[in-house]
DNA sequence: AAAATAATTGCAAGCGTTATCAAAAAAAGG
DNA sequence: CCTTTTTTTGATAACGCTTGCAATTATTTT
């Protein structure tokens, strides 16, 4: 039947309580002979057994990640790059798509050790009775009430109008959510008024409003991008979805890309790249931003850190097809 | 620290075996002792030991959903309603984004009870030993190596077909991917041909290729529906995607809904109530499939029934704004 | 070469349950 | 009132693994 470290002790001559040491990969163990019951276990197929190994150790090496929408596409893109993360890890990821509440009744059931959440989830604070959790993106402005990784978005948009200011574009403008309490957004605006005015600029800052992060929503801001006067040169679009849909308004209009118009994206997934035009973007590439996550929660449950903080991570500027010279 | 089974028995005065017992709700143990040991329980907040009963019992109660790449919000609102499906049962589930490959390294980890897997997946069989799994859709036409859930796209259909042409329309034009090799696809068209024929409107028949499922695809699809001759009073959008993109096209426009096109969606999912117009629909309601999804992945388990099978389920027709009679 | 020290290995005790079966208590029968 | 039968309870052995600690073996020291 199944196979347990028993019967990898005997095929490998050793006794079973060696045969674990090797696998947890104890000092205790001589190279040598941990060698062999590797070998050994994995000819056997051997698979340890997870209860078993959670009744004794008190531990699951399992993370939780709360997902409570399925949302935009970059935090889909997120998830599935965190998933892939901890593949180098001992740790495994179980999903949860339920409320937050239920989502914690799960993780309490399989006695996760760790919980990832998204700054939108709005966790049940209370419920945590001391398991870690890291945070992706903050709730609101300066609130760090856990653990938190969040990109510089300032530092992001302020790249994206360097790039495009560098390739002689003067009137850049930024079309995003703006009527909206979503901190994240009301940064990203903030940041590129800010940046517009360190290249000296800001009489030229030209603010559009999608009135949403989707596709729809920057299909139909090229309207209103076009009827300006006088007409930008550059872009930047506030999301992936956003991008998208300028993107096709574009080509319909047969305004080409990007000799008649630059643009740059923000979020910064590997989806950019097999756009209709290759998307030059700004952000923390998304699996730099998994593996921050995945290395966070564990660093947490392994050294047990108990203050919150905040943890910017650095963006980059990916230039590809749909920016040059401004003529 | 945490209450076991003992400190339950301590208190209640039994011991630990009757606990047990009693808690499982066996019927060797006396009314009056199962109601003591439940309440003392209760008291004290016990909660099993997820790991323990495990280890012994060699089953999970968990079941594995294998969603490999975040897909249309038809799969998306599918997956949540499975979870929740799965709240009035024992079991629990667990989400993998990975490849169905690594997903069933981690159930196999896990050692979930069952599995849950979609049609698009394309699940490495061999892998599977003796693990039952039920599956979301068929891959190829006739082809069920599993035992199979699927609604009954005909029926739904012709559901379409019969509930415009009630409503005195003939001219129906059905807007969906006909380019494809995807058999659900193929089957609608198929069923839209039939179900003219029935009514004896083939004469009317209109099809228009969306080259795709997403809302862009049916927004763009409206120019060619509207270039026809004679225009259509009726349309059938392929998808939930499709059908939000015809609205927003036939209201910019300003071709009013219903009065001058009614249009009935494919799919039956609870977002069509919140659309710009609430959306008449026809299929199988999610909440409906991921009920019998749940159920037949239990029986699966519980019963061990070995033979692959295919249900298909009836689909409603579902009235709301978006159709009304043609004058 | 013997003694001391260090590096490996093995033993055995749990972890919190369930499940089997023997023991005890209660009920029934003679 | 003592057997016999039935109902109820309680020991106890797994389940597969980790983990101190004792036992063994290898390596230094003296």
């Amino acid at each position: 039947m199944t196979v347990t470290i028993k019967d990898v002790a005997k095929v490998a001559n050793v006794s079973y309580s060696t045969v674990s040491k090797a696998l947890n990969n104890s000092p205790l163990v001589k190279e040598a002979t941990k060698k062999k019951v590797l070998k050994v276990a994995k000819e056997l197929g051997y698979e340890p057994n997870l209860a078993a190994k959670q009744l004794v150790s008190k531990r699951t090496e399992v993370i939780g990640l709360v997902w409570p929408t399925i949302e935009r596409i970059v935090l889909a893109t997120l998830v599935t790059n965190i998933s892939n993360a901890f593949k180098q890890t001992p740790y495994s990821m179980i999903l949860s798509v339920d409320t937050p509440e239920t989502a914690m009744e799960t993780f309490r059931k399989f006695s996760v050790d760790g919980i990832i959440a998204f700054a939108e989830s709005d966790l049940p604070l209370e419920s945590f009775a001391n398991i870690p959790v890291v945070n992706y993106g903050v709730y609101k402005q300066g609130d760090v009430s856990y653990p938190t990784i969040d990109a510089n978005h300032e530092k992001a948009i302020e790249l994206a109008v360097d790039h495009l200011h560098r390739q002689g574009h003067k009137h850049i403008v930024y079309a995003g959510l703006l009527d909206t309490t979503d901190p994240l957004q009301i940064e990203k605006v903030e940041s590129y008024r800010k940046a517009m005015k360190k290249f000296s600029i800001e009489n030229c800052i030209h603010e559009v409003d999608t009135k949403g992060l989707d596709w729809q929503d920057g299909y139909h801001a090229v309207d209103k991008i076009l009827q300006s006067d006088p007409i930008p040169t550059a872009i930047i679009g506030g999301s992936y979805d956003i991008s998208g849909g300028i993107v096709r308004a574009l080509q319909e209009r047969e305004i080409s890309i990007p000799e008649e118009m630059s643009i740059v994206s923000y979020d910064n997934i590997p989806q950019m790249e097999t756009m209709e035009v290759p998307m030059t973007c700004v952000g923390v590439p998304v699996n730099e931003l998994a593996k921050e996550i995945v290395s966070s929660i564990i660093d947490l449950i392994e050294e047990k850190e108990e203050d919150a903080w905040i943890k910017k991570l650095t963006p980059v500027l990916t230039v590809r097809e749909s920016t040059a010279f401004n003529k």
